[in-house]
DNA sequence: ACTCAAGGCCAC
DNA sequence: GTGGCCTTGAGT
């Protein structure tokens, strides 16, 4: 039986093709013609990773170690990533052959030959249909042949080799020995020192972001962060659309203590500021008591833009102790509040003059607080598992995790806190799932003044 | 300067 | 047509 299939893509860069294939927008402006079809295949899978670019460099700390990278399609050796994915290089010029040349495959069998090494070349057809089934992307052929230079998959690549990386970094770290000793830095991303900022960031939008890992003879790796959040189950190369959640509840969310800036007109008390209510640029304070037997740097980490220095405003943190716990001091006129992490107790002094008629609000965002005990062991996994067979354990890459667990805990909080729902609400409301405007928002504001 | 994912070349 | 190697050039 010989069967055929066949895609267009229309003049806005769309693909009409029955197959999970990313869309082409690249490969012409008319109809490509060509015919393709096949079963849903599914690709191999297995193998971590080979950072070897064309040659295969065999000598990769990873191939080292037997741990090879397959190609998803054939099952050779990959030679890099090709069109979307780590592919090998004969696959790779299949899929540039067929998709710039605009070539016509059929398949005399029924769609669903097997492609591998030996096999590959016995039916076009089916091996096209493999490609675009594991994800080669047909965008990624230029249109206009252009040689050289980067395209816009290269983020996407860089994800994916961290993701990879950290799924080699889980297999090592579950050996009962430690094989090779590892040393963590933490990515300084760029030297902008907004490492922590920006997986703040991330945790906002639901991406991971990467960090580097500094293997035993030099070389550079990269490490995912995967923010821990219960319903982001994004991959590494998807993005969140405008309406998607991507926080949500996750156990031991704690929001820790933030002192933020001056409040704003209306607003009765400073003390726990959800992280959505703070402005941009205003100082804030971390502060999170290590578990029994942490590092004694741990007892005292501070994150955010001015976090330890006098920021500005009326309300600023006076006084921090890194000692016996962590403690701030908070000073904002017209009242004061004073916060304090110590013996796994975490307390919240409110000095305002209205102890005893906290405000509604107030009490509950407190009541909403999740356990203290929920997060502290969480923070203790966290430790044993970064500190538990290592044989070299990087103290600031140990600070950058705790601060990125508690500012993620910080996002969970806010994103779950009555506000932010109630914002969320508005803003679908107005402009069905698109970003508000600052307009928009003054709008929202004056409409629920009335 | 280096990286690496594009396209190109050419022996098979 | 295939696939290994080379050249290119934007991004880092």
């Amino acid at each position: 039986m010989m069967t055929t299939m066949s895609y267009n893509i229309d003049n806005t860069g769309h693909c009409y093709i029955p197959a999970p294939a990313q869309l082409p927008s690249s490969v012409g402006q008319s109809g490509l013609g060509l015919t393709i079809g096949g079963p849903n295949m599914s690709s191999p899978g297995g193998g971590l990773m080979d950072y070897g670019h064309h040659p295969v460099q065999h000598d990769h700390p990873d191939t080292k170690e037997g741990i090879e990278e397959l190609c998803p399609v054939c099952g050779d050796k990959v030679s890099g990533y090709h069109y979307g994915l780590l592919t090998c290089e004969s696959c790779k010029g299949f899929f540039k052959r067929t998709v710039q040349n605009k070539k016509v495959y059929t398949c005399v069998a029924d769609r669903s030959c097997h492609i591998d090494k030996s096999q590959r070349k016995r039916c076009p057809f089916c091996r096209f249909q493999k490609c675009l089934d594991v994800g080669m992307k047909l965008e990624a052929v230029r249109a206009d042949r252009m040689r050289g230079g980067r395209n816009k998959f290269g983020p996407m690549y860089k994800r994916d080799r961290a993701r990879r990386l950290q799924l080699l970094r889980q297999k090592q770290l579950s050996r009962p020995q430690c094989q090779a000793p590892v040393t963590l830095n933490h990515n300084t991303g760029g030297g902008t020192g907004g490492e922590v900022g920006s997986h703040f960031l991330a945790a906002l939008h639901g991406v991971p972001t990467t960090a580097h890992i500094y293997s035993a003879d030099g070389i550079k790796q990269e490490l995912i962060q995967i923010p821990q959040l219960s319903s982001s189950t994004s991959s590494p190369d998807s993005s969140p659309s405008p309406g998607q959640q991507p926080l949500a509840a996750s156990q031991g969310q704690h929001f820790v203590t933030v002192s933020a800036g001056p409040p704003p007109p209306g607003q009765p008390m400073p003390t726990q500021q959800p992280p959505h209510a703070q402005t941009p640029g205003a100082p804030t304070a971390t502060t999170i008591h290590s578990p029994v037997g942490a590092p004694d740097l741990m007892k005292w980490v501070t994150a955010g833009p001015g976090a330890t220095s006098a920021g500005g405003g009326a309300g600023t943190p006076t006084a921090m102790s890194p000692k016996n716990g962590a403690h701030f001091h908070y000073e904002g006129a017209p009242s004061t509040a004073t916060g304090s992490l110590s013996a796994g107790v975490t307390a919240i002094q409110l000095t305002t003059g209205a102890v005893g008629k906290i405000p509604a609000l107030i009490r509950e965002f407190q009541l909403s607080a999740p356990d203290d005990k929920d997060w502290q062991s969480q923070l203790f996994g966290l430790l044993q598992n970064q500190t538990y067979n290592q044989c070299e354990v990087d103290l600031f890459e140990l600070m950058c995790k705790v601060i990125d667990q508690s500012l993620f805990a910080q996002v969970d909080w806010a994103r779950n806190s009555i506000f932010f729902k109630d914002l969320k609400f508005l803003y679908y409301k107005h402009m069905g799932g698109s970003a508000p405007t600052q307009t928009l928002l003054m709008e929202m504001l004056h409409a629920k003044k009335k």
